[in-house]
DNA sequence: CGATATTAGATATGGCGTATAACAATTATT
DNA sequence: AATAATTGTTATACGCCATATCTAATATCG
């Protein structure tokens, strides 16, 4: 095989062969999920990677995964920052944003400015480019992504889910 | 370093350095976020990341993640099934649930037996320190881990969380 | 001021989850 | 009987995450 590290090979490789979990109709004459469906932490799980998958094919024609779009989205709301606090802002890992931040800059999306007063650190900055697919991204994300899971969920549900949601990633 | 595939040491790892994603009053003097609270994938993502971390806690005495969890349950709800059906059903690739089994095979917590019919297949069966270590985790799993998490959110909304997820996974 | 400690970014490395290809043994198909 | 398909397995590769360590630069403290 030979993946590269786009975003469109992360779409076809998800959809490929799309191991069905529970398998509908499928040749295993559906086993007994027993407890495991009341367990909250195998849904969200199985939600979780249901919802970027979709993230990723509405977002397809950009070729940005759901962290790419969270890193380009931060840098718009927050001019200024370097690298550690856009990072830990995101949870990852100082050396781990690193390459994150190389590809990004190879697409010219943002670029790492020497800081004057601190010149250890990068001060990150959107490109011309970078605010352009970003406002298209949001647009997709947005018509496409959450509008499908708005329509899925029904839009009450949709606003609760993500109170809980935020609720159990904080208070838990 | 030197890390071995434990659950403990799953623990400790997602323990040890908590990257707070936000960081509550920490030096980066709060980011704004956003568009991204918005973004169900994003909440969706680091909830499941703290509901794991919870569940590794909550069992830690029994040395299983909850992927090892609900293997375990699988079996003793279908006996008789092979690798590739307990597999299909959580949808884990076969090639990489070969370790995953032999993992809990060399724990004692089942055993592979050579189908009668079929010999190519392995029947999958519990054995009886499994039956007991899934019982007692059970146990933990119910009075721990989803305790806290209806504390947490309420019954009602426990609930309520449980089925959007569920649809999700599902119809989406 | 100068020595020491700290910080920012980067590199190297390892573990884990996940994905595909390919193989041997066995069974199904024709 | 010859061929195809299936089961478990191995090998392999990529992505995400985590830690230690290095450097340049800054901060701290005697």
């Amino acid at each position: 095989m030979t993946v590269s590290k786009t975003a469109s090979d992360a779409v076809r490789s998800s959809r490929a062969l799309r191991r069905e979990p529970v398998d509908p109709a499928g040749d295993d004459s559906m086993l007994q999920l027993g407890e495991l469906s009341g367990l909250l932490g195998y849904s969200l799980k199985r939600a979780q990677l249901r919802v970027f998958e979709d993230f990723l094919r509405c977002v397809a024609p950009l070729q940005l995964t759901p962290a790419q779009f969270s890193v380009l989205l931060l840098l718009d709301k927050n001019p200024g920052r370097n690298q550690t606090e856009i990072a830990n802002t995101l949870g990852i890992l100082r050396p781990n944003f690193v390459a994150m931040l190389d590809a990004l800059e190879s697409r010219d999306l943002c670029a790492r400015m020497r800081s004057t007063n601190d010149r250890r650190s990068h001060i990150l900055v959107l490109t011309d480019r970078g605010r352009a697919v970003l406002a298209r991204a949001k647009k997709l994300v947005a018509n496409k992504h959450e509008a499908r899971l708005i329509e899925v969920l029904g839009p009450a549900n949709h606003a609760a889910l993500l109170e809980m949601l935020a609720k159990l990633a904080q208070e838990f």
